[in-house]
DNA sequence: CAAATATAATAGTATTACTATCATACTATA
DNA sequence: TATAGTATGATAGTAATACTATTATATTTG
């Protein structure tokens, strides 16, 4: 993503903080060491009191920036999404071709990311990791519909219609388009999982990648009729 | 599924249970109720404490079933897949046609499960909406791989493997089936999620089910080649 | 009937997920 | 420069969670 990202700030729905985290030094902490803490100890663990303790501030202080550490997890989610929209967009811009488009986008969607930009306190090297490992369990709640309605999953929702749009571009007759673009994204990010973890359920490995298998999947879907 | 069942158990990896729920009343109490308030509540605000005051029974005494409420979600997931894997294998056993032998393990796996048997304590409906709901935080920790060596995932694998050979069977030129019965298996849960709470997410709905829009995927991905 | 086993009752601990209060430091402006 | 406002830190406290331990009582079985 080099250096245009820079100038990039990414809009986050201003309900999941009580302090934006960008507006300080400690905020700009809070985001950077939960997202290290998080990875090494995974969201069950990871407390609030363990975070002070190692940026060396305060828990109180770190309430008044996040009310708790699920709506930091949602927070943290809704920029990584934020950022894929940008790279998609950005990305299938200038493209012509609605196939190559599209091509472009599940490989931006699904691609391990290995590096990271380094022009923010945001790892999203370590951010992926976390999204593979924990984004579903921001929605799994039973606060899920209100949580929706306030808006806390819109960029999500806003990425996953653009990849719709994309899928229904190359191919106007296919009738499940969002559904299709909600299994990349998902899917995507358990085949990552299920590789690490359980690799005997997947045919993802070193040589084959999730983006593999997907695009695969969605080619071999589009623009065919079932015949016997 | 009617009257065979009744003669069946389904095995269960007996580390999951300090006492086996199967052996008394108060075991399968606390496998009936636990599965209506992990339903009625969420799994995150379901405690041992809570079980007890519903059941009129001892916290202490749940405690000796099961080690704590992780356990019990495997417990529970493990006993619906392996209901799943009876279901698909009774099902399939007698189907010539390879093609509709995975046609009906599909629409075995991916459907809504609308009646409960109500030859046992487990109410297969609620257990369904439990697996749609939960299942996904039984594996999404920093715990996994310790517990699939103990063998906690292995009916869930199982299951895999069985769909993962049916592909195969319609397709043996596909390069991706384990891969794709880990989606059809982990995307039907998500699809009717979606449908429930995100349904711009989804075209599925009360017409379209989960099961077509996985079915019409996996047999249009099958016998074919990609060509431009 | 005694012994073994299952369950209940009670108490206690460390941790979590906060809330509240007060002190202090730093910052912005009149 | 004094002062008011804001940010952070320190400390304390609460209710709930996730257990463990102990003892009592009830039930089953040999």
């Amino acid at each position: 993503m080099d250096r245009l990202l820079q100038g990039v700030t990414i809009k986050i729905n201003d309900k999941l903080f009580v302090k934006n985290p960008e507006s300080s030094e400690l905020g700009k902490r809070i985001i950077e060491i939960s997202i290290q803490m998080i990875n090494e100890m995974g969201f069950e663990n990871f407390t609030f009191k363990k975070l002070g303790l190692k940026i060396g501030s305060n828990e109180s202080s770190i309430y008044r920036y996040f009310e708790n550490k699920h709506k930091l997890l949602l927070y943290l989610t809704s920029w990584y999404w934020g950022w894929m929209e940008y790279q998609m967009v950005f990305a299938t811009n200038s493209i012509k071709s609605s196939k190559e488009k599209l091509l472009k986008a599940i490989l931006i969607m699904t691609r391990e990311v290995k590096e990271d930009s380094a022009f923010s306190h945001i790892n999203e090297v370590l951010l992926n990791k976390i999204v593979i490992n924990e984004y579903s369990k921001s929605y799994l709640t039973k606060e899920v519909d209100a949580e929706n309605k306030e808006g806390f999953y819109i960029i999500y929702k806003r990425l996953i219609g653009r990849l719709g749009e994309m899928i229904t571009e190359v191919d106007s007759d296919y009738q499940y388009p969002t559904s299709l673009a909600s299994t990349i994204l998902e899917n995507g990010l358990h085949q990552h999982f299920l590789k690490e973890h359980f690799p005997s359920l997947t045919d993802c490995n070193d040589k084959v990648t999730p983006t593999q298998y997907l695009t695969h999947l969605v080619f071999n879907t589009l623009n065919k009729e079932i015949d016997e």
